[in-house]
DNA sequence: TTGATACTTGTAATAATATAACATATCAAC
DNA sequence: GTTGATATGTTATATTATTACAAGTATCAA
C-alpha cells in the first residue's frame, strides 16, 4: 500500500478511478450507485484530506442543490459501510479511501500542517494491538488507528537546512 | 500495564490512589489542582469509562453548581493535557487515566457491551505504525490507538458454553 | 501590604457535528 | 401495473464543543 496522499500522481484518473471502482463494486454487490452517493464520492476524491459533513453540504449547496444534513450523512453512511469512504474519528471526518474493492483496514497518517491524509498498510500494526489486546482478555473487533504528524513535504518546509 | 477496567480490583483505592497520585503531580509541577479539576477527575474516576462532557455537567448539576459546557471542557482540557484523563475520540468521551503520574502511551480497549474503556500498553503497537508510516515517509507525533471490542467479562456472557 | 500579573471561574451566546421522525419519491421484482 | 423495499426531501432536534468577556483568585515582587 502507498501513501498516495503525500506523492504527485496522476490525480484525474485518482478521481476517475475511484468512481469506477465503487460502480464495479455496486453493480457486483447489487448496490444502488445513485447520483448523489456518486456526487459525494467524487466531492472526497477530489482531495487527499477530510471532509466533515457540512464541507460537503456546501459544495452541493454551490452547486444548486437544497442539501440538509441528511443528504450528506445518508451519503457518507453508504460510502464508509461499503469501503468507498473512511471516517477519521480525530478530525470528525470523513476521506475516500484510496484503495476501493481491496479488502484493506488501513491506518491514517494525518498531516497537521497539510491536512492531507494517506492510508498505510496496517496489517503488523493490527497484529500487534491484538496480541496487546489478548493479554487482557479482550477480543478486538475494529481498530481505529490514526496518527498525526508531518507529511514529507511539510517536514521539509517545516525544518528547513 | 494491566487492564484494571475488566478486572475485580479494590476501586475505593482506585479513586483514593488516583486522586493522591494528581495532587502529587501537581504539587511537584507547581499545577493547580483546584476543587473543580480534582471534582470532576473524581467523577471519572468512579467509572471505569468513558463520560462525555455533558454527562459530567449533569453530575455537577446534581450537586448543586450551575455547571454550563465551558466548566466541563476546561477542567477535561487540564487533565487530558496533564495526562490524569484520556480523550477517547471513537466515543468523543473523556476516561480518567489509569496510571497517573507514569509516562505512557496507551492503546485504549473499548467494550462495546458495557462499555468499560481499559488501557494497554502500546509500545509494539506504536513500533509497527511508525515504521509504516516511516515508510510513507511520514513523521509520527501524535497517534491515536482505540480498539472496539468484548472483554473478558461480556465476552462470555455473549457466547455461553 | 500592595499592586502587577497570570491563572481560574462564571455566564451567556453560539458554533459544529449528528440524528430522529415522517412524508414523498424511486427502484426492483413480481 | 402493483407491491415492498430502498432512497430522498424536509423539518426539527439532539449532541458535542468553542468564543467572548466579565469577575474572581493565586502568586510574587517591590
Ligand atoms: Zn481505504
Ligand atoms: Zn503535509
Ligand atoms: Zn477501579
Ligand atoms: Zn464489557
Amino acid at each position: 500500500m502507498d501513501a498516495k496522499g503525500f506523492d504527485d500522481h496522476d490525480h484525474a484518473s485518482c478521481i476517475k478511478d475511484g468512481v469506477a471502482s465503487a460502480a464495479a463494486y455496486c453493480t457486483e454487490h447489487g448496490l444502488q450507485f445513485t447520483p448523489q452517493r456518486r456526487r459525494v464520492l467524487e466531492i472526497l476524491l477530489r482531495e487527499h484530506r477530510a471532509l466533515g459533513a457540512y464541507d460537503i453540504l456546501d459544495v452541493l449547496r454551490e452547486e444548486g442543490q437544497t442539501a440538509q444534513p441528511p443528504i450528506a450523512y445518508r451519503a457518507l453512511d453508504f460510502l464508509v459501510s461499503n469501503g468507498f469512504a473512511h471516517k477519521i474519528e480525530r478530525l470528525n471526518a470523513f476521506a475516500a479511501c484510496a484503495h476501493i474493492g481491496e479488502r484493506h483496514a488501513p491506518a491514517f497518517l494525518i498531516c497537521r500542517a497539510c491536512r492531507a491524509v494517506a492510508e498505510a498498510a496496517a496489517a503488523p500494526v493490527r497484529a500487534a494491538l491484538g496480541k496487546a489486546a489478548q493479554e487482557a482478555g479482550f477480543t478486538v473487533e475494529r481498530a481505529v488507528i490514526e496518527a498525526e504528524g508531518l507529511c514529507p513535504t511539510c517536514r521539509q518546509t517545516e525544518a528547513p537546512a
